[in-house]
DNA sequence: GCAAATTAATGATTTATTCAAG
DNA sequence: CTTGAATAAATCATTAATTTGC
């Protein structure tokens, strides 16, 4: 067997059972309850640790910011980089459109399969990725719930109207009509609520093969995708 | 038997007003920017928002199906069985030690190549999707996180070394040694503070194609994945 | 001894906050 | 200042280990 030049320090104890001390389950031990593999013959864990503890970057940089977290590189300077496609996404007009008649359909937190199709039609109006999706729903979300809660604070009945300013002249925006009820967000989500579905999850799925949940969207039910009056009120 | 009873709805928190609408885009017009296409003629944004609005809800039929994509049919008999699709990653001992190994090695938020890699590896133990190793850092680093506060608090200067209660008996438990000192969280992370690397971010990239930013990883230098006492402090 | 009920731990999601590009 | 991007905190949900009653 070879031995492990990183387990150097501590991990030489052994390879395959020790594992995790403090972390052990804390009521019992069940050492193995593996649902199979392991039986065999543990791989004695020889990967390549170096090529995940990020190899490079030996000379250590920050030590100024540490005041938490890493969030800031405080040295911006010496702008190398590829740059390959380095900019955030910046959205069309068509694309924010779609979103915006998406989100005001009722959709929120789209889950893997929605992000794509979402991406692949926003595609055609120009450069776009499943993260810009998903993260344009959570941004667009949290900030107009902001925006209304400061709204619903500060300035009640709103000195300069702010709505008047520029409907589309297209359309006339039903955006009042979609408005929650008032019982709140409401997250009304697209009926989703489905007994066991495991919920939504995000697009990390994509990863391997798609083998979480999702993915179900057996037929395809005719309906209408803006619930925009469903009782009327 | 789980008594959610927990807070199921309770997010109640103001009534919500108006929203949307104003929410066009603030600065300019700028009606046509796409980098190409929408030239043309713009596709009359004619897709299947059914779709995408989540048609489905009905039947959850999701029962047995599938484990599709369950990429462990070795173990036939059995046991408890990896049951259907449905349920959460288990980790075995091996994976969750080394996890922790790299962990305590410094890394709190792998990249998306990272968790590639480490799935992999983890996958000779046991089932195992690149989201759960995103997760188990994540999750990690917050109680770890919690979990230190919550000593800060309670027992400021431990009269009784809170170490010395139960070390495993069979090791001494480095447990001590990995402990950030003291001095903060200090998030050591793995140097990956290099200048502006697009920091790190998310599995979600795996989407379409690695388009981000990520995949640097020039060449892999020789330097020991543990940073342990780098400046032997 | 076993199995339902409890409980602690923790995997998975969602929400809030923060950072920084433009 | 707006908002895309990223991270952390809070929350929900499910599993494993313990306890309890038989």
């Amino acid at each position: 067997m070879k031995v492990h030049q990183f387990t150097r320090g501590f991990w030489e104890h052994e390879p395959s059972l020790t594992l995790g001390c403090k972390r052990l389950r804390p009521l019992a031990p069940k050492i193995s309850n593996n649902t199979d593999h392991s039986t065999t013959n543990t791989p004695s864990l020889s990967f390549d640790l170096k090529s995940f503890i990020r190899p490079e970057s030996a000379s250590r940089i920050n030590l100024a910011s540490s005041d938490d977290n890493k969030k800031d590189p405080p040295s911006p300077q010496g702008q190398v980089e590829t740059l390959p496609g380095g900019t955030r996404w910046n959205p069309t007009q068509e694309q924010i459109g779609i979103l915006e008649m998406l989100y005001r359909g009722g959709m929120r937190t789209p889950n893997a399969q929605q992000i794509e199709q979402i991406t692949i039609q926003l595609g055609k109006y120009g450069k776009i990725e499943g993260k810009n999706v998903f993260y344009w729903f959570q941004n667009h979300k949290a900030r107009e719930r902001q925006k209304q809660k400061r709204n619903s604070l500060g300035l009640v009945h709103s000195p300069r109207t702010p709505t008047t300013t520029l409907v589309s002249p297209t359309f006339s925006c039903i955006t009042t009509l979609d408005t929650p009820k008032r019982g709140e967000v409401m997250e009304r989500d697209q009926g989703d609520h489905s007994p066991l579905k495991k919920s939504r999850s995000w697009p990390l799925e994509y990863i391997e093969e798609q083998n979480w949940s999702m993915c179900k969207e057996e037929e395809h039910k005719t309906l209408e995708l803006f619930p925009l009056h469903p009782e009327g009120r």
